[in-house]
RNA sequence: CGGGAUGUGGCUCAGCCUGGUAGAGCACUGCGUUCGGGACGCAGGGGUCGGAGGUUCAAAUCCUCUCAUCCCGACCA
């Protein structure tokens, strides 16, 4: 071993040594024990616990392949703990975020994971976060929740601290665990209800310098996502309640994600499907002449959209759906073309409600007198929101909200009116997109970052303000930054599997290589990989080295199943051959070395580590 | 929250319908044989069947309650 450490990626002490990679002056004097204790491990020795059977928990392929790995074990539902592996691969992420955040100028802090109920009653989420914050009382009878988010806390820091515009901006981040009681938890790591999360806020003494702060975060994640070796897309989001001009979801595709994500073929629009729009066609309304009144039609058993469409022999986009939704705003009706399913979010924001649900269809009835499949704008006492492209439709039939009855030659314009129209519709792939002549793609994708222009929302509830070079009290504007990590982890596996296990991105693999002695008994051949271990140690390559008096098939399966990127494998034939096995897990590698000369192995370590970061960048 | 299902050694599950006092595979321990893609034999250790109550001479098995976990849904005009 040298006498100082030689690796940077495992080591915290890295962040605070600007003279790497030339010895730094605090490990000149001693070796690095974390790297010596956990970046070289014998496999006989370290608390690897791999299954061969799937625990019947298991859903997803990451959450499967973290069990089997021996990363995770549950303890309650939507909660794990980390083993050994599992840890070195969420300590991975969190050192490329924390390398990100500080290059781009925020600070790490850590913050109570346990807070006073007082400061979320001055914000005024106590009530409004619903059952989804875990609360407690301490001995007093005091009440506490256990933190979902930290925007509370910080902003307390924050307005005690800062008085002086000259003390911003301030950009200050943490990673910890945080506990959101999930209704239904699941997927693992994925969806747990305790999680690791690094959370970030912004203080800016204005709109432009928080815009600034928010466009350094943008480009941090981007890198930080890249250096993952993920493939993601940074989308437009809905920033629901939150409010904001701004928000972006860190989305990395895999056919498993929860989220939806629209994007352009063409351009680069993307943005989470609760979002998205499409391109409405100018073409304007036809007006038929001459067009008989509206009629009432009995429709006996025709309530779903598809059944009107088939008795009136017209195509669903001729049917104007209508749908009944109740909030804290009181209920309305929704009109959207046939063909379209509508979309909850849009309406919740252009009604601009906290709570948006569908009542059943016995409120409706009870509540409003309408019955739910034969509903229709015309001549109803709740407000009615019309989606755009109604217009566009110019005749159609509807509802006679009248049980059994469908209208039909209902004109816009004539029949139905509105002083405001709606995008209130989800988009369907296919549709033309918003910004140029191309067509939306839909794919699925698992949000693992999101970043929000909150405003003054906290500020001013809070109080957080400052004085201005003029001396006038002003609210600091805030921007917050959140990623989970072990979500990252699990969105880099299903990303990057096989049938045979995981397949780690190089920056994310605890270990670079596992090296596999097949034999041994053999003491030449034994001899032989421990000179390989050694020389793989000084150069500081991290490495797990099978040991174990397992068969070679066990040893084969492992590797695999953990993801290790280089797999070096000597046995006894290859030892009289004079070469070692060296074999890439993405399968891309597959060659002999010679067991006298590392240049080659050195040469292809350094190929590897290369193709990863090529491949994050594309 | 609604619907469905499941709780039996560490893991995967059988047994339950037709009550009679617990079984297999994997894992684990020992010995031997094996040894380049999750070996085999022999010998072992380990569970009182999620919990509580009830029926019964007798309950993993039947009944009631309860707890836990998993899945699906919460887009329908």
């Amino acid at each position: 071993m040298t006498s100082w450490c030689v690796l940077s990626t495992r080591c915290e002490q890295f962040l605070f040594c600007n003279l790497w990679p030339a010895p730094c002056p605090t490990w000149q004097t001693k070796v690095c024990r974390k790297h010596e204790d956990s970046s070289f491990m014998r496999f006989s020795s370290m608390h690897l616990p791999t299954l061969k059977e799937v625990p019947s928990e298991a859903e997803v392929v990451s959450h499967r392949l973290m069990l089997r790995a021996g990363m995770i074990r549950r303890l309650a539902a939507g909660i794990y703990s980390y083993l050994p592996y599992g840890l070195m691969a969420i300590r991975r992420v969190e050192n490329i975020v924390r390398e990100e955040m500080n290059r781009a100028g925020a600070q790490e802090v850590l913050l109570p994971a346990v807070q006073p109920a007082e400061l979320w009653q001055e914000s005024g989420r106590w009530d409004f976060y619903g059952r989804e914050l875990l609360r407690l009382k301490d001995r007093h009878q005091r009440e506490f929740c256990f933190g979902p988010t930290h925007e509370e806390v910080i902003t307390d820091l924050v307005r005690h601290e800062v008085r002086s515009y000259r003390q911003l901006p301030l950009n200050l981040y943490q990673i910890q665990t945080k506990f959101r009681d999930e209704i239904r938890p699941r997927f693992g790591l994925m969806r747990g209800r305790e999680f690791i999360m690094k959370d970030g806020y912004s203080f800016d003494v204005d709109d432009a310098a928080a815009g600034r702060s928010y466009q350094l975060m943008r480009e941090a994640y981007s890198r930080i996502f890249s250096r993952c070796g993920l493939n993601f897309r940074a989308v437009e989001a809905d920033s629901g309640t939150i409010g904001g001009s701004f928000s972006h979801e860190f989305v990395v595709l895999a056919d498993s994600g929860e989220d939806a994500v629209a994007s352009c073929s063409a351009c680069d629009y993307a943005a989470n499907i609760e979002k998205a729009e499409s391109r409405v066609p100018e073409a304007p309304a036809e007006i038929v002449e001459d067009l008989p009144a509206p009629e009432a039609v009995a429709t006996p058993e025709c309530a779903a959209v598809e059944e009107v469409a088939a008795f009136f022999q017209v195509a669903a986009g001729q049917i104007a759906k209508s749908m009944i939704f109740e909030s804290d705003l009181g209920f309305c009706m929704v009109v959207v073309p046939g063909d379209f399913e509508v979309n909850e979010v849009k309406v919740r924001a252009a009604l601009g409600a906290e709570w948006l649900e569908v009542p059943p269809p016995a409120r409706v009835a009870e509540e409003l007198g309408l019955p739910v499949g034969y509903l229709g704008p015309l001549e109803v006492s709740v407000p009615v929101l019309v989606d755009r492209r109604i217009p566009l439709v110019g005749t159609f039939v509807c509802g006679a909200n009248r049980a059994g009855y469908h209208l039909r030659n209902v004109a816009w314009g004539r029949d139905l009116k509105a002083d405001r129209l709606y995008d209130l519709v989800t988009v369907r792939p296919g549709d033309p997109c918003p910004r140029c002549e191309g067509k939306l793609r839909l794919d699925r994708g698992i949000e693992v970052g999101h970043i929000f222009k909150l405003g003054t929302k906290y500020s001013e509830k809070l109080k957080a303000t400052f004085l201005d070079a003029e001396g006038e009290e002003r609210l600091m504007i805030m921007g917050c930054y959140g990623i989970g990590i072990g979500r990252t982890v699990a969105a880099a596996i299903e990303q990057n599997h096989d049938e045979n296990g995981i397949i780690f991105p190089w920056a994310l693999a605890p270990f670079k290589v596992a090296l596999l002695n097949l034999d041994p008994k053999s003491e030449e051949v034994t001899a032989a990989v421990e000179t390989l271990y050694g020389d793989l140690e000084k150069r500081g390559v991290e490495v797990l080295y099978d040991d174990r008096g397992e068969r070679p098939g066990v040893k084969f399966k492992d590797a695999d199943l953990l993801g290790i990127p280089l797999r070096l494998t000597l046995g006894r034939k290859g030892f009289k051959k004079g070469i070692i096995e060296a074999r890439s897990r993405n399968g891309v590698h597959d060659l002999e070395l010679p067991l006298a000369d590392r240049t080659p192995l050195w040469d292809l370590l350094r190929d590897l580590e290369a193709d990863d970061s090529r491949l994050s960048s594309q």
